[in-house]
DNA sequence: GGATAATCGAGACGGTACGTCGCGTCTTCAT
DNA sequence: ATGAAGACGCGACGTACCGTCTCGATTATCC
């Protein structure tokens, strides 16, 4: 213990007064949540189920998150890296966003896309972590589109006069409609698709 | 006794052996459920609370739907009635569509919209039911849009290369995207601005 | 069926009117029920695992029986006939009376023994056929005993200034004793010892 | 905290790690299944009864008992308490028993007389607590009559050639066959009568 | 022979209670 | 003053049977 005591001593930090562990817990808890999740389904990850595979108490859990939403948000959001926040820089900025819808239909046409569907909608009232869950995971990315887009509009790549609301929703929208119905597969081809169809337009032209 | 065997192989009804299911417990069950629906949300909805409102045993209620979520989705199917079936035949097909899109907004835009976007999401098995309601509420209509997208293409309205597959998620994906996030409100001028949009194209044409 | 009609006017009896009640369901009932005794104890009786086995509605059986313990308990006293009314007259009385109870030490030692036992003690209420069961298969034995008892005094083989009815108790009460508390076998020497006993006392004499 | 350490060795008492069960929920549950048993009888005992009366949830009365019927048996030996276990050394072991037996007859003579067999007779199966009920209520006393008849024996009251185990069957044998068929009522002086009638015998002598 | 009527099978009904799971909180001991 | 352990009050779950009721079909008697 003398190590602990010296090394304490070096970081120089400084202990609040009786605690000594608490990330160690919270890295455990979120990894079997992560598990069940995995196993599971979003039903799946109970707190008492977290608690034994983690090896913690319930209440440990409790002090970090406010519910099991929170825990499998959190779980999930560790578990699924973003999309590299400036998303491979392309050439152009639809090329941009191109690359980054592909990638959005590679996460999320695995099983932990349906997971995200299901906590996004099972979030029943706005709290913090729910906001942060969407904001990490759609609306975050929807902010790049809208700056990749009016980048394309400073390009003349697409026109001024759009909605740009509208279109980011007409883009990202059939992402989330194909997962929550499940009528069709997603994939890359797919949103390539939806981001031809948007640029083009349905009418003769 | 002839002339009733013969009535029911005309009719073709197969009338079974015991006592008929009560169609007054039926229509309380899903009464009830819809009051809690509305009063409570999707998890407000329990068994119990249903049974109890509706003056009804538990068992009733598990003879006929399998779990909770299948009540209320039953409660929510005899709630909201489909936008009647051809839906105002316009003049041209895309009016058609315009008004089923408004039509479509406005049963989302209320309190009943999030719950059914709770519901698909929640839905954690294919079961019959679920595939009911999803048709229900949705992919009916997604297929009047595909008739009536045909109809104009057809009627060279719009362009006859398009992926019809992707240009309905373009259309009716936003809706949900919105219902999910929750990030902007959904009204009848959005989905006509959608509609717009989804036509034009974004490119300069 | 004219041989029908006249044995009715013969005897007497009026025929209500409607369908006359199957006795073929009624023996098919208690051959279920004994079925179910045999394999599952008495709790396992039930009206529905009884109606479903013999074939029959449910009913048909409360149309005969009152509650489920009024058909285990006939169900019992179809199966198991009681000691054949005068037992095996022996030449003196306490023959006789030894007889009858070796021949209770078999019926009460086999699975059916602890099945009446539960069936007497469970006897909430004070019902005709919960006092026609208790008659059956214990007091008209007991009285049967009395009249041996009686017997034997006349003979002068046992004193006359008894309590009859505690040396009756005293007799068979052990037998329902080994029964309740299981902490002895009962078999036919058990019972030859407590009459042994009984008559000659635990004094010195 | 070595004082503390060496107590609990001492005590030889072993803490469990969690919190400890509560004796307050114990004695209300008992409680609650006491006033019930007084109320209703045996089968108004149900545990959703008692947990609601206790103010207590059913999940904590099935960790500590396995049933119903365990409930009920804890709660009979809980408010009765047996014959003081000396029980009022007298002069002679005969007069010992025979106090023994006045009192037994006095508790059982009680409505908690016909609660006790009803116990006996419904323990379908050989368990931890239901071994414990017979051995509080019954088979303890019989064997304290055990050990006043060997003393009898000693003091040359009885006969030493008798089978013990028959005699006792034979003295606490009518108590319950009395509880079980109701045929007799069940009072201070019969019991005394089974005695003598046991010591004496029935033969002349 | 046709009407009437009671019973039959089947099985749904409103209920009660079961025994279980998970919630989120509370309490204890050890660190 | 935390952390694990785990009991607590609570609410809901889905199931088993209860005893009653409502059907169409069947089987008898009565007119």
């Amino acid at each position: 213990m003398k190590a602990n005591v010296k090394a304490r001593e070096a970081g120089g930090e400084k202990r609040p007064r009786g605690r000594p562990r608490s990330e160690r817990a919270k890295a455990a808890i979120l990894s079997a949540a992560r598990e069940l999740l995995a196993e599971l389904g979003p039903s799946g990850v109970t707190i008492e189920g977290v608690a034994a595979r983690a090896g913690v108490g319930k209440p440990t859990i409790y002090r970090w998150w406010p519910d099991r939403y929170a825990v499998v948000m959190a779980a999930l959001m560790e578990s699924e890296s973003p999309p590299q926040a400036p998303a491979h820089r392309a050439r152009s900025a639809l090329k941009s966003l191109r690359v980054q819808l592909r990638r959005m239909a590679a996460v999320f046409a695995t099983g932990t896309g349906r997971a995200i569907a299901a906590m996004l909608a099972a979030a029943e009232q706005e709290t913090e972590i729910s906001r942060a869950f969407r904001n990490h995971f759609v609306l975050a990315r929807r902010e790049e589109g809208r700056a990749l887009l009016r980048e394309a509009i400073a390009a003349r790549e697409i026109r001024a006069d759009i909605d740009v609301d509208v279109a980011l929703d007409m883009i990202y929208g059939p992402l989330f409609f194909r997962l929550l119905l499940g009528h069709a597969p997603i994939d890359e081809r797919f949103m390539e698709r939806v981001l031809d169809h948007a640029l083009h337009g349905l009418r003769y032209g």
